[in-house]
DNA sequence: CACCCTAGAGTGAACGTTCACATGGTGTCA
DNA sequence: TGACACCATGTGAACGTTCACTCTAGGGTG
């Protein structure tokens, strides 16, 4: 039992060995329940391991094995509701599954999030999930064929090589939005994007570009880009409500933004969703406290959480698709009483 | 390079070492930047981790310096405002310092989240922090005594051998909430507590009391429980509002809560805060959005979070204080519509 | 010219595990 | 009774690093 450098040691398989009277791969059998373990001998283990308060060290096991049992998830924000429960998805998948999650939020000044992903994978995971977010499509396939191990992408669809990708249909979910402002009378749809996050966004755009055109004598809508928050998007609602009077719909990218959408109609003295309706994007829990309550899309975060879990443990036990597969998840709209 | 189950290989120090035509010790020495390297030698060996995709593997370097640059952080519920700050104020303050954060939610079934973090001890983390939640202060001074890592407590203030415990000034909280709701001509104070969070509650609930009696003739708030969701405060402030109609206010020990009351009082007919005042803990952003937006405890989660790391750091370096050290922090009460 | 010093590089051991294989003892059956 | 199977356990090597040494060649000093 060495020192550590912060003081206190820990007791090793060979400490248990000494302890219980035999080998350290004895040891090594009771812990990982091997059948071959005489059943006096696996108790006179089992006190040791009590005793000494022993805890097996999974980056040793981990060096030998070449699994860690440890998955690396990123994304850029943690405390964006979808972000959030896409981690607390994995975690409980990861959980029931006898596997970790070790979390870390991109950072945009650290090569726009591809040394933290590098990082991410010195620490040993054996897949890696996160939201692209900053990064191109070839510098994400260049990072998947050199990281040796699988990896998931998420919020993006694009058919990747080596790269599992889950994303909503945006197709989907720009007509449920078009479609139900054109029924409620809306024509001047005006959008409200996120300038933080480019990989959702730029599919997020063109979809309702297109379903505004198909639906609407409106070749093309005006657009204000702004922070993920509520402040931001208030200012950049009031800009554009100012600019663009005939607007009578506004569309933030996330719930967060119509929020703020919502504030700024309030500032600017319009009625909700008389004379302009808000929708947004995420399925927020706190959507049912605005007034009015949002219109919003509903993304099964949890559920794609899951399918990324079991995407990156079945390319662990089966090989990852060489091919570059997408999982296409279809989005609902809640309608509330901002339309 | 051999295989990983997953497939694909990695490059070691020793491929870059041949390539490079020297020895493991000197790409070692490269790589932690030691000046007696012949500059030629240096880029050679910068060419050939370059040229093979070379990323070190810091289980293998953990285990031989016993150090993994990595701390653990657990909590309950990553969704949770607060929680969710402190983790990305760690995550922030980490990178800054070159760490690395692994994060695990708290499961209550296992072992009340013992189990949990216990687990977070096998990864190698070099410290921990988390949330206590379930635990009882003996539990966690065992925990702290046999962990071999400096070990750091948000949100309770215990004196807790060999741990340090970060928490908000309870009593202060308490004071600021109920001097100002008295101020408001404001008697019968219902309190709406949240039943997952046993170790924040219980201060939170003394302190609440204390004021209460101190500054008004009711020697008893009226209390109810429920979980920490908009649609439970929403019941629970329901109930308590039915049970007991002359409360004049109600305390939610978090702005979820507090903001299913506001729905409740709305529901009920009530005004707000005229009729009733309604107060929440946390300073959550969508705090502003609410109607009328909501009076709130403000803590400083990144202070907290950017201390907690701090004091784990200095730990490491310095070694754990065997007294148990109390940080406090001060909140404040930022006054909004609903009171 | 003998001496020592130093810069630059290499070697064996160790970190805490597991894997593949070896060993010895016991039981079974012809 | 011998051959063989099989159960319980032990041993050496390996995983990819770094640490504490050692070694070598060259240069400066007296």
């Amino acid at each position: 039992m060495k020192e550590r450098p912060s003081g206190i040691d820990r007791p090793t398989i060979i400490d248990v060995a000494e302890v219980a009277d035999v080998s350290r791969q004895t040891v090594s059998r009771v812990l990982s329940d091997h059948p071959r373990v005489a059943p006096a001998t696996r108790r006179r283990v089992k006190e040791a391991i009590e005793k000494l308060g022993y805890r097996p060290n999974r980056m040793a096991r981990a060096l030998v094995t070449r699994t860690s049992l440890t998955f690396g998830f990123a994304a850029v924000d943690m405390r964006n509701s979808h972000f959030g429960d896409t981690c607390s998805g994995m975690q409980a998948a990861a959980r029931e599954h006898g596997y970790y999650l070790v979390v870390t939020e991109l950072d945009f000044n650290d090569d726009r999030g591809m040394g933290t992903l590098e990082t991410l994978l010195t620490l040993g995971v054996d897949g890696v999930a996160f939201f692209p977010s900053f990064l191109e499509d070839t510098e994400i396939e260049l990072f998947a064929a050199t990281s040796g191990c699988p990896v998931v992408m998420i919020g993006r669809e694009s058919k990747i090589p080596n790269v599992v990708s889950i994303a909503i249909d945006e197709t989907r979910a720009a007509d449920l939005i078009v479609d139900h402002l054109v029924d409620t009378r809306k024509r001047h749809i005006g959008i409200l994007m996120n300038e933080m996050f480019p990989d959702i966004v730029h599919e997020r755009f063109v979809a309702l570009q297109r379903a505004v055109a198909n639906r609407t004598e409106v070749a093309r809508s005006p657009v204000v880009a702004d922070h993920p928050k509520i402040s931001h998007g208030r200012d950049a609602a009031t800009r554009l409500l100012q600019k663009h009077p005939d607007v009578d719909a506004v569309v933030g990218f996330n719930d967060t933004m119509a929020m703020g959408a919502l504030l700024a109609c309030h500032d600017l003295g319009l009625r909700v969703p008389e004379d302009v309706a808000v929708v947004g994007y995420d399925g927020s829990p706190f959507g049912v406290i605005t007034n009015p309550p949002l219109t919003t899309i509903v993304q099964d975060s949890i559920g794609m959480a899951d399918a990324a879990f079991k995407a990156l443990l079945s390319c662990v036990e089966e090989g990852t698709p060489s091919e570059g597969e997408v999982l296409l998840w279809q989005p609902e709209l809640l309608v509330r009483g901002s339309t």
